[in-house]
Parts: C-alpha cells; sequence; structure tokens
DNA sequence: CGCAATTGTGACGAAGCGTCAACTTTCTTC
DNA sequence: GAAGAAAGTTGACGCTTCGTCACAATTGCG
C-alpha cells in the first residue's frame, strides 16, 4: 500500500496539501484581484474565496501586498526560461529580439485572458518588482550585453538598452491587451523593428 | 479696506482656506508616502502631517487611493503644457523628441529629488491613469500624429508609436533616478537616438 | 449684528487586521 | 498500528483603521 501511494505521489500528504493551499489562495487572489481590484479587496474576501480559513492564510502570506507579489513573481519565474531558451537558440541578434518579443506577447496574452479583463487597469495600478522580475531583467541585460560581446549588436550600454527593451515591449503591451482580439503579431512586427532601428541609432549617434 | 485685501487675495477666506488645505494634505501625502511607502501608511497618518482633524480629509478625498491619485494628476497636469510647448516650437520631428525627452527627464529629477528619493520602490509601485494622466498620452500621440501629418516623421500607427516613445522614455526615467547624480543629458541623448532610429525602422520595415 | 451656508472636528460603530490557544491531521518511532 | 511528536488549521479575540455624522466653529451676506 505504501508502495502504490508513493508512486503516484513522491511526498507526503504534508507536502501536497501545503502546496495546494498555497496554489489555492494564489488563484482565489488571482480572481478576487480581477474582482474587486487591488485595493478594492480584503485578505478575507481573497480567503473566502478557498475552503480556508481566516487564519490559514497567514500561514502563507504576511499580506495581500505579498500575495500580489508572488503572482508577479509565479509569472515571472515562468516566463524566465522562455527568455533563456530564445537567447540560447538565437543565431542572430534579430532573431533573438524577434522570438523574445513574441514570446513575451503570447505569454502576456495567455495570462490575461482568464476570464475577460475585468478590472485591470481600475484603481491605482500595481507593479512590483520581486526577485522573479528582478531575475526577467537581468536576463534581458545578459541577452543584449552577450549579444554585444559577441559583436552580433552595436555596442551600447546594456542597462540602457534592456531598459529600452523592456519599457517599449511593456507599453506595448498595454496597448496589446486592449485589443480584441489582440493582434499579436502585428504588435510584435512593430516592436522588433523599432527596438531593431533604435539599438543601430542608438549605437550611431545622431545623424 | 475691500478694496486693497481683493488686491492681495482676489477670493475670499473660504476659498484660500480650501485651497491651503487641500494642499497640506496633498503635501503632507507626499512626505508620507516617501517615508513609509504608499502601502505602509494609512490615512491617518496622513492627516497627522497637517494641522487637520481626521474627518476634514474626507472632506476633500474619498480615500489615500484617491490622495495619490491627485498627486500624480497634479503633476501631469503640470506636465502637459511644457510637453505642448515642446510641440509648438519644434523646428522638426528630431528637435521635437528631444525637446520633449530632455523635459521629461528634466522634470521627473526635478520632482523625485524632494528629501532623497527614500523608498521610491518599496512595496508594489503604484500608477495610475487620471484625467492628467491620459492627457499627457494623449498629447504624446497628437504630437507624433501631427509630425505624420506634416510629414516631418515616418507614417507608423500613432498609438503604437506614443507607447513605444512613452515606455522607453519611462523605463529608462527609472534607470535615470537610479543614478547619482543622475545624467539627464546622457539618458536623453540614447533615447533620442532610440526613438529616432526606432520609428524610421518601424517605418521602414525589416531590412 | 444676526441668519444661512459652508467647513472643521473628533467620537463612534463598523470593518478589517494579525494573533494565538485549542484542535485536527500527518509523520515518526517502536 | 498505537502513541507521542510535529506540523498545520481554525475561528474567536483584541486592536487598528475606516468612514460617518451630529455638533461646533467660521465665513459670507444683508
Amino acid at each position: 500500500m505504501t508502495a502504490t501511494t508513493m508512486v503516484e505521489a513522491p511526498e507526503g500528504r504534508r507536502e501536497r496539501s501545503k502546496a495546494a493551499n498555497r496554489q489555492a489562495i494564489l488563484e482565489a487572489a488571482r480572481r478576487i484581484f480581477a474582482q474587486l481590484g487591488y485595493e478594492g479587496c480584503t485578505v478575507r474576501d481573497i480567503i473566502r474565496g478557498t475552503e480556508l480559513a481566516s487564519g490559514t492564510f497567514y500561514n502563507y502570506f504576511k499580506s495581500k501586498e505579498e500575495v500580489f507579489e508572488a503572482l508577479a513573481d509565479d509569472g515571472a519565474r515562468r516566463f524566465k526560461p522562455i527568455l533563456r531558451a530564445a537567447r540560447e537558440k538565437a543565431t542572430c541578434f534579430e532573431d533573438y529580439i524577434h522570438t523574445a518579443v513574441h514570446a513575451y506577447f503570447t505569454f502576456l496574452v495567455e495570462e490575461n485572458r482568464s476570464g475577460a479583463h475585468p478590472r485591470l487597469d481600475m484603481g491605482p495600478h500595481v507593479r512590483s518588482n520581486t526577485p522573479g522580475t528582478l531575475a526577467v531583467y537581468e536576463e534581458v541585460r545578459d541577452g543584449v550585453a552577450e549579444a554585444i560581446t559577441r559583436g552580433v549588436a552595436p555596442n551600447v550600454d546594456p542597462d540602457y538598452l534592456a531598459a529600452a527593451c523592456i519599457g517599449v515591449a511593456q507599453e506595448i503591451g498595454e496597448v496589446l491587451l486592449h485589443q480584441s482580439p489582440p493582434d499579436v503579431d502585428g504588435a510584435t512586427r512593430f516592436v522588433v523593428n523599432f527596438i531593431l532601428g533604435g539599438v543601430k541609432a542608438a549605437a550611431r549617434g545622431p545623424e
């Protein structure tokens, strides 16, 4: 009996239930944030979206803020390897940027198409700098830095370049999410051309 | 007597005190947000930073959220005319972008150098879409749209272009604020070249 | 001055927060 | 598999903050 149970679940009941509870809270939070907005909901609202008791919330998160960060971190952690893969299999800088941008927009649309996008922009919009988020930032910087080192990208400040790429992608990403249906390919084309033209011009200086 | 008082203050006592109270709350809020972070402070903390009573807060703002929005809106309202002026006196597209970007960075640094930058990035970062904020967005879009109409800028989607410009400027602006001292001119040079190269490439398409 | 209108005040009930002692479940050991 | 230890869950409790409201104070007006 022990053998069979061990086969279908390598961890003990505790580990599984812990993971399940955490996940339940995160899912409820995602739902409630969408419904009531980040500001508009309480920790109790979130926990009511699960089967758990109010006290249990605090076994997993310190606050509503921390749940939000966990959600952001979660997304970032899932996205980073995608970005890394794009870097590793890219044949040239143009290819890298294209793959990365397309992957980002696809990811973005995928993440935000859960149950319509109810109040994605109600209330103050919240962003957070979690380890996962920062890791994505670093991955982008490392990506462009590597391209520069290899000589496939013009020699510009990697921090500025990474920031510029992220800024363009994020802002166009916002526009993209307001389209229905979102034109991922069109946005990708624009952003890729913009970035590639931008980086060359940044290296050349004013004409 | 009435004449003299009217000279130095066109409005009655009420109007003046109302404006003063509102301003006092906004200033206190700016200070407290910087000290404790947006999440970390309460409406009471803000009102304690003034001479007013707790109830008075609600004569001016519905919530902490609304105060934050008022601050953002305030900044946007002050910045928009600067942007408009840049558009009107610009002789060409390059000039327009340069003036606008430089003005933005100058404004940004100016606004954020109050009492060091204490916890600008602690807690979830908050952004809001107020009328003033949206007006700035529109001003940028109108600016680039006008340039396109006049034929001094390549023909690209003005919404995408505006978003791209704003994204780059905002993200590089963040980097800029972490520098000490902030290299406004260097950042401006990078962003202007990046944008100008980007917009041309976006119009041309991939080479 | 005296009345009306507006604004300021702080105490109050409601609501949300985070904690904790008691309880349940899971793991370990023999 | 029983018994004890360890880990996790629960919801009620005390405390903080919220937003309101009756009342006080100030201002505008004739």
